[in-house]
DNA sequence: TGTACATCAGTGAACGCGCGTTCACTGATGTAC
DNA sequence: TGTACATCAGTGAACGCGCGTTCACTGATGTAC
């Protein structure tokens, strides 16, 4: 019985996101190494014996938690783009949803962001998660006529940008690429200075000046 | 008798710097969230309650870790300057010094440029030290005919940039201000995400990429 | 210079706590015939 | 449709561990007279 089967699997599909959920919650409090097995299971009147059946450790726990967040970043990034019209105006918009995702979920953004956790190794499952917001960003300029940036590389620099000119697909100068990596430096820069406090006692709050960046690095690339 | 107690004092003197050289010792296998005074004082050859005669807390020990090591980094900045010579060389000296320091304690850098630690309120006493880079970029451009740039503001940023203009006492219109942010934003952005692991796959090792950042942000600021 | 006293560094035991993970188990849900 | 068996979710106890902080104490260092 296929309906019965897919009861117990519903099940397990709901307790498995209740507890990512929780999870997601306590990380807000406590942080990604304050994290605790037990306390989500406490949280979910369950024993902490009981999460193994979902996760086969705290590990797994985290590294689904972290896969999430640049998933959450990367489709509040592309959801923002309204693929059509000006492409200035669509890469402004993909700074903002960037920025208003990371402001509402700042726990969820350091993870990913912030400092490595020590001992906890990102396993190749985020990596390509983790290139959904930069690509947003690419695929404005993929289908633009660009201003043409000239400028000197070094070779070293030269090679990767080509490299990446294939992979990317984007139609630019290795100059134009090395201002896109700035770009995107700059994107995250002043997010993660935003959220961790740099920025009080200067520009805060930041959202004035925010704007202003995403303005002036669209005319740095050339858009 | 003068020399006699100074000898006491400077035996806490000591202790106290090999404690916090070991906690940095430490910090750099575990990170904040796993400092441990009692490992600590384990691997000091004492017992974790002797720990309190020094610092009265965990926290207070963190709190020196943070100013320490954004003094330490501030002066890499101040030092690398070379005081004269070309506006622009210097620059890109404290860009580089700044970055080598950050690759050479990364996990320091990670302490005051990473996720903020939860539960943790940076104290007073971090804000001028937190400073100092800032304003090693900022002294370059003081004595410095720097060109002119015009572009349109929001008038909370150019509130913000005005206030800041009058604290720095740097000779230049808000326009130019709020780009010296974003340099300043550029620079940590760039080093964070070296070290913290989001260039792999793009411009990793990123040397190259970071010379050329430090002199595009040099011409964007007007340098 | 010598003695009585005060200050301070370091000890060792204890308090009370939380953690990740394992394991043998019970009972409910699903499967095969 | 009914029965025998297999799978799976969740339990509860236990293992072994480390943590920050307090407190009464000993003994050494420094001070005042």
């Amino acid at each position: 019985m296929t309906a019965t089967r897919t009861a117990r699997e519903r099940a397990r599909a709901e307790l498995t996101q209740e507890i990512k959920d929780e999870a997601r919650r306590q990380l807000a409090e406590v942080g990604a190494h304050g994290l605790s097995l037990r306390a989500v299971a406490r949280e979910l009147g369950m024993v902490s014996s009981a999460l193994y059946r979902y996760f086969p450790s705290r590990d797994s726990l985290l590294t689904e938690l972290i896969v999430d967040a640049y998933n959450a970043i990367g489709e509040a990034a592309e959801k923002a783009d309204p693929g059509e019209g000006e492409p200035r105006d669509r890469w402004l918009a993909i700074w903002q949803g960037t920025r208003d995702w990371a402001r509402a979920h700042p726990h969820e953004y350091a993870l990913i962001y912030g400092s490595p956790i020590p001992g906890y190794a990102a396993p190749q499952d985020t990596v390509v998660p983790a290139a959904r917001v930069a690509l947003a960003l690419v695929k404005v300029m993929t289908h633009t006529e660009l201003r043409a940036i000239d400028g000197e590389l070094a070779p070293e620099l030269r090679a990767q940008a080509e490299s990446l000119t294939k992979v990317l697909g984007v139609m630019a100068g290795p100059e134009t690429v090395a201002r896109l990596i700035m770009a995107w430096t700059q994107l995250f820069g002043a997010i993660s200075f935003d959220l961790f406090g740099q920025y009080v006692g200067s520009v805060d709050p930041a959202d004035a000046f925010f704007a202003h960046s995403a303005k002036r690095m669209a005319e740095f690339v050339g858009l």
